[in-house]
DNA sequence: GATAATCCCATTGACACCCATAAAATCCCA
DNA sequence: TGGGATTTTATGGGTGTCAATGGGATTATC
């Protein structure tokens, strides 16, 4: 199965829209979808995405109960604010409000291809991540001298 | 089967009337269904909804935890104050006074899609019981990853 | 007949869909 | 292999349609 990867930056209009970069829709569309499944990550300010099948089990994770002691607070918190963007004759997609400022998106959205899914980041938070994950790699193969 | 996600906020009018989200009627519809079944939470102050079909066989469904003898008992309680809530011609229902008060709703609704079934919240308590549950799963599975 | 519940229509604002443009990538053929 | 032609991509903008909401009319209920 194709994966997603590479890094694209693309503009976010006024109205909110953001196209695709093509290879990503390449994959989407190569599985017979025409959308995009899309929320907010738990714990970093981006986005997460990818087809909608990866978050087919996201339902069976949730025990069908109606009492609160059996259920799976991440498939929760997840399915809570999860949203299905259908992709336009161009390409886009149109972000909802609450995930612009979730991740503090501007008029610039960063995606990164992480294979099954990818991430969108306004494009400085993703510097200074990226920025920060190279500095742990490189502590960690120079544990006693940085110079 | 399609599931109930992502989070909607509507407007509760003077008549207690309130539009489903359109995601979730076309889940419900989708069904050939034309009411949403809607109950107060036992445990939680929130309305749980779904097509009534969901309502079927309640004994089966409630979670084993609570045990045999228990289960009746919570079978009874939803039941009791079980409601089936026809949609308008414009999508909406008519929340019965006693549910706008055990919910605390004043003149918003947010819904919340859960799999299964979805909620309804009045829209600060939600905030709240969602920031105590990211902070719980949190502790508990930060170093854990998603995939 | 009075009160509540249901249905119907009107407004507005958001979104899906359409077309246009420019730039970049790809193709193609001499 | 070069360079023009074609296609794809990213982006901007306009417009019709539908969702959400408000208010009134009609019907049901007691």
């Amino acid at each position: 199965m194709k994966a997603f990867f590479g890094t694209f930056v693309n503009k976010v209009d006024a109205k909110g829209r953001v196209s695709v970069p093509a290879p990503f829709r390449a994959v989407i569309q190569g599985r017979g979808l025409t959308s995009v499944a899309i929320h907010p990550s738990l714990f970093e300010s981006c986005l997460e995405g990818a087809g909608f099948d990866r978050f087919e089990n996201l339902e069976a994770q949730i025990a069908d109960s109606f009492g609160p002691s059996t259920r799976d607070d991440v498939a929760e918190l997840i399915m809570a604010e999860l949203r299905e963007l259908p992709l336009d004759g161009e390409g886009r997609i149109v972000l909802p409000d609450e995930f612009i400022a979730k991740a503090n998106l501007k008029d610039q959205a960063t995606f990164i291809g992480q294979g099954r899914r990818f991430q969108m980041w306004e494009p400085a938070a993703l510097a200074t991540v990226m920025k920060a994950k190279l500095q742990r790699v490189t502590a960690a193969l120079k544990p006693k001298d940085m110079s």
